[in-house]
DNA sequence: CAGTTGACCCCCG
DNA sequence: GCGGGGGCCAACT
């Protein structure tokens, strides 16, 4: 649990956020963070959602927060401390249609060219032109 | 109460 | 494309 009420909002921005990830669809801590306003945070958003609460009663849960869709920049499960948690997260997006494939070393990968969730980002980002889509050409969808 | 850790990311050679 | 380094901050020792 969070120390302070400004965690906690924190906390609460990432929570909200993650759900807003579609079912079948996994996106990254740091677009998370992007997302909530504070692009310097991507570890906190990890942070939450290593302490998303398991009881049912509580506002967020790891029942009512999608947290299996959010993944590392690189497409991959980020491995924690125990191995069974990666591959839990593996079981829960393949539950969901997501394709996960073990690499040479046992990385849990998603192509995020087809599983990524890109659709939100901050206007500002929009301003400098850095959208994730290009009108002339594209090849996935 | 000072120092580490960690479900991360981006910049620079 | 790979390795090193900096930043971020709650939780933990």
């Amino acid at each position: 649990m969070p120390r302070s009420d400004e965690a906690s909002a924190f906390f609460y921005a990432v929570y909200s956020a993650v759900q807003e990830i579609p079912p079948g669809k996994v996106t990254s801590y740091g677009h998370i963070a992007k997302l909530i306003g504070t692009p310097q945070r991507p570890r906190q958003v990890g942070v939450c959602l290593k302490h998303l609460p398991s009881d049912p009663e509580a506002r967020f849960n790891n029942a009512t927060v999608p947290w299996q869709r959010v993944i590392n920049s690189r497409g991959i499960i980020s491995p924690r401390s125990q191995p069974s948690g990666s591959r839990n997260q593996a079981a829960a997006l393949e539950a969901e249609g997501v394709t996960v494939t073990t690499g040479p070393l046992g990385e849990l990968m998603v192509n995020l060219a087809e599983f990524g969730w890109f659709p939100r980002i901050l206007p500002s980002e929009e301003a400098e032109g850095l959208e994730p889509e290009d009108s002339s050409d594209d090849d996935e969808d």
